[in-house]
DNA sequence: TTTATTCTGTAACTTTTATCACAGAGCTTT
DNA sequence: AAAGCTCTGTGATAAAAGTTACAGAATAAA
């Protein structure tokens, strides 16, 4: 049996907007939500799905992602501690089915906030549409970006943009799989674009792992 | 020199949220904006460039779109009269320049509020941050389907839901060009699948025209 | 009616991406 | 150590899309 042993004290911590800015509201919040704890690969919800309440993301990253009838997936952003999932709260004000999928990417934590309350608070405090509208404005522009990548990039320039941006000290622990269904395209790709950047001497692969070189470091 | 010859109420007719559901704030804006004519074709913003206020659709059509280096475009999406120009509302609260490009399709006017003047708005009335809301939510769907849209279907596909979308009573005005600036590909590629659809009887071709054959309507 | 402009058609070719079909490498679990 | 996964590499092929390069049709402008 999952006990709530999280304060409110580490959920202001976590959001700091709610204990500085608005510390009733965070409290209204916190009140009127629980903990709900998931493991690594969960389905938090699958497009079409009705919107069951808003998700404040208090530890683990989470997937939000599109997948077509072949099965192919692309991601259209994550999400860490501290942010928000803003497709429920954006479901939830147009009153629309989830367009999207959302998995976690390893266990984690939410404080999940059902849709009426989340309503009720909306109405009530003003500053929670700020909140949102904050998050959605970023998430906006994020896809957009998405959209120009995917339209007029190749997938040797995507593929390279993808490493730096999630490597740590050039390094990847990732398999191709996982790599392929971030950019929507399917592991064979990325496997022979690996392989050739290995032998331009960009990278080293070896399972689960690639290593960047640091040659043409930005200056 | 124009003269502002648009009224409130006119205003009101048009966005009927105002004038219905919160009259007040909807006389804040439209004392707080200016009328602004445009031609077609005319360059309403730049990706990059700082953003100048929020407009509110009063007459005509705006494309937002994005642009490749080399040059090919991508319409994210259009506006029409009685829609808010979301991506200015979304950047002046992030604080971003603006994520994509916008144009205007016909000749047309907008109500431009002063980034200034809607922060204030903002911070007044609640319902101004539900109503950015709710249009930033669609736009977030819209675009997110468009992502899917193109990393996992073929262009013909494509083509295809872009003919029966915009077609009125089968038919459509527009150019090669036009059809591939919105798709993000090149004019070529679309003149060759038009033909193809024309050969298997699909519809026919004519300068500037399409007109679709409704043989297998959906019943 | 010329001339100029815009729009469309298309062949030829290249590049990029997807798909199929395995083989083998490297962990994990018995 | 043997068996069973999962992950990676790669050839062969096909399909889709992009590019180059013109020619000619339709319309607009002079």
């Amino acid at each position: 049996m999952q006990v709530k042993e999280f304060t409110k004290e580490r959920f202001f911590e976590l959001f700091p907007l709610f204990g500085k800015n608005s510390p009733e509201m965070g409290s209204d919040i916190f009140a009127a939500s629980k903990v709900v704890d998931f493991p690594a690969g969960k389905q938090l919800y699958t497009e079409g799905d009705a919107c069951a309440g808003i998700s404040f993301l208090l530890e683990g990253e989470v997937r939000v992602y599109k997948i077509s009838a072949g099965g192919r997936e692309i991601t259209l952003y994550e999400i860490g501690p501290g942010e928000t999932c803003i497709l429920n709260a954006s479901c939830l004000i147009s009153n629309i089915s989830y367009p999207a999928n959302a998995v976690s990417l390893s266990p984690g934590r939410i404080l999940l906030l059902p849709s009426d309350e989340f309503m009720r608070l909306v109405e009530k405090h003003g500053q929670m549409r700020g909140l949102v509208l904050s998050v959605l404005a970023k998430r906006l522009t994020d896809v957009m970006t998405l959209v120009e990548e995917v339209a007029f990039q190749r997938m040797d320039e995507r593929l390279m943009d993808y490493l730096i941006e999630k490597s740590e000290d050039g390094l990847l622990r990732v398999t191709h799989q996982k790599i392929a269904s971030d950019l929507g395209t399917s592991r064979e790709v990325i496997s022979r674009l690996l392989k050739e950047f290995e032998r331009q001497g960009e990278l080293s692969l070896s399972r689960n792992m690639i290593r960047l070189k640091e040659n043409d470091n930005p200056v």
